[in-house]
RNA sequence: GGGGGCGUAGCUCAGUCGGUAGAGCAACGGCCUUUUAAGCCGUAGGUCGAAGGUUCGAUCCCUUCCGCCCUCACCA
């Protein structure tokens, strides 16, 4: 701390003594003639017309000479050298310009020539100084490599490492992609509450808050299912929402409390008509983000060039736990849970311990895209039963190296057997979580058959980034307080 | 919550088999009109994550705590 205001106290002095020159450090406005991504794009033209251009960016890096200085500017889309001449910009200035840091913001205007070496270099007549920076930025030849610092103060993350920006910009080609896929197909984007008087829509600890005015307790969304199904009631027959859903879990590679969710509601769709459309729009995706089926994550390549692999449940514990779920009595599907090192004094029923054994023995072999289908129904209740095939919902998960990155269902949209469902769950949990009544009446009211799926934005974007953890997609991970 | 690793200057990192610490970059002063990890000369900057213990003496050994990372557990 004594260090740190030793640092800034240097950068407070120049401040007042710019102030002194009569300069205002923070001015209000500089007119810029070009992005230096354009300087570099067109510096053939723009070199050769001698045309005087305008600029502005931070001072990432500073190299005097005495009576001249190089300078590094960037504006966050491309990077340019100025030149600065005390014979050009006139002695007052330069001295000025002495006083300038690495940090600090700059409008500046000259033209363009290449140096000796070849670069491309704005020669300075004339520059502005557009903010002061008081602090040091880390260190330009190493950036910032400290993963708690990258994800506390981010925007020095940002700053310092073109890498970081990279991912981020990618998140944001993703999710614009992802909207123009369905605004273009007729999905609405909607908005739904995230402020919920019930939660459901998935198993999760919700995150509890209170309204004074109405003293009642709410709860952050742990789902946005329950809303979407309503608005498919309505007639809106097509809707999207990327929204946070927050949930009160542990955390780690994968899971942060606050993370984002795709969720779409098609009606008169089913989940096979779901899974043509996850795979085209995850492959249109790719494409237009790397141009390319191939990718690879954290060293392993991915194809996923379609058609993808649509696995059942069954036959996929009939080849990795040699096991046949339809005929195992629960005693053996225990004993092989057992055997796979699993806990199950806390289990009960058949549908949790197929989920163990699918956590266990399938999940982490499917490295290629795979569709896993039809689920146990006791672990799916808001999925319909599957049309032929007993005790299975029509119900798939998503999973591309090793990532669990959707979920999808034939909508339940029997009002009555949700109902049932709904029961089953409260009896089975021992509790009284409450029925959300007010969903169930709009089932009443009649929905359409109906096709849904969830997307995990944030582990999408690690797929197509090939990020290892969560945190390296989430501009603000949560992190615990400092002291 | 269990196990393991890490925490030293603003940043990136050395180091001390226990004798209160170094480098590069950044900073400050000086020289320098085509440099680019500019260069040269000089200066300053640290309660070595926090507290306690052992010791003549702790940044180093021990204990507890805090934070980060990995891993297991938990997690429709």
């Amino acid at each position: 701390m004594e260090q740190e205001s030793f640092l800034l106290q240097a950068r407070k002095e120049k401040l007042e003594k710019i102030r002194s020159l009569g300069v205002d450090p923070y001015p209000y406005r500089f007119e810029r003639t070009h992005s230096l991504r354009a300087v570099i794009e067109g510096f053939e033209d723009l070199s050769s017309k001698e045309e005087i251009i305008s600029l502005v960016g931070r001072l990432i890096s500073l190299r005097g000479h005495g009576k001249t200085s190089f300078a590094h500017l960037t504006d966050g889309r491309g990077k340019l050298q100025i030149y600065v001449r005390q014979d050009e910009v006139g002695e007052n200035a330069y001295s000025l310009f002495k006083l300038l840091d690495v940090g600090d913001f700059l409008g500046v205007k000259g033209g363009l020539f290449r140096t000796k070496t070849g670069e491309p270099t704005l020669k300075v007549e004339e520059f502005k100084l557009l903010s002061k920076s008081l602090r040091p930025l880390p260190e330009k030849w190493h950036g910032l490599k400290d993963k708690e610092l990258k994800y506390r103060q981010r925007y020095l993350d940002l700053i310092a490492n073109p890498q970081t920006k990279m991912v981020f910009e990618k998140r944001t080609e993703i999710i614009r992609f992802l909207r123009r896929f369905l605004d273009e197909r007729g999905f609405w984007e909607v908005e739904t509450p995230i402020l919920q008087p019930l939660y459901g829509g998935a198993f999760a600890q919700p995150f509890l808050t209170h309204h004074q005015a109405l003293d009642q307790t709410l709860f952050l969304r742990i789902a946005d299912e329950l809303y979407l199904k309503r608005l498919i009631v309505g007639g809106l027959e097509m809707v999207y929402e990327f929204g946070k859903d927050f949930r009160n879990e542990g955390m780690d590679r994968t899971h942060n409390p606050e993370f984002t969710q795709l969720e779409l509601y098609q009606a008169y769709a089913d989940y096979q008509d779901i899974m043509d459309l996850t795979e085209e729009m995850i492959t249109g995706l790719a494409q237009n983000l790397n141009s390319s089926f191939q990718l690879n994550y954290q060293g392993e390549a991915i194809d996923l060039s379609p058609p993808w692999r649509r696995l059942a449940v069954k036959d996929s514990l009939l080849k990795w736990g040699e096991v046949d779920i339809e005929r195992a009595s629960d005693e053996e599907l225990k004993e092989l849970c057992r055997s796979q090192g699993i806990d199950t004094t806390e289990l009960s029923g058949r549908g949790k311990l197929i989920e163990k054994l699918l956590d266990q023995l399938v999940e982490p072999r499917l490295r290629q895209p795979t569709f896993l289908i039809d689920y146990p129904q006791e672990i799916s209740p808001l999925a319909k039963s599957h049309r032929s095939k007993p005790k299975v919902v029509e119900r798939f998960e998503l999973f591309i190296g090793g990532l669990e990155l959707g979920n999808a269902f034939t909508e339940l949209n029997d009002p009555l057997e949700q109902r049932k469902r709904f029961q089953a769950l409260t009896t089975e949990k021992g509790e009284e979580s409450k029925i959300d009544e007010d969903f169930l009446t709009a089932l009443e009211y009649g929905m359409p058959p109906t096709g849904g799926l969830g997307i995990g934005i944030d582990r999408l974007v690690m797929l197509l980034t090939d990020q290892p953890s969560i945190r390296d997609v989430i501009l603000f991970p949560q992190l615990r307080p400092e002291d």
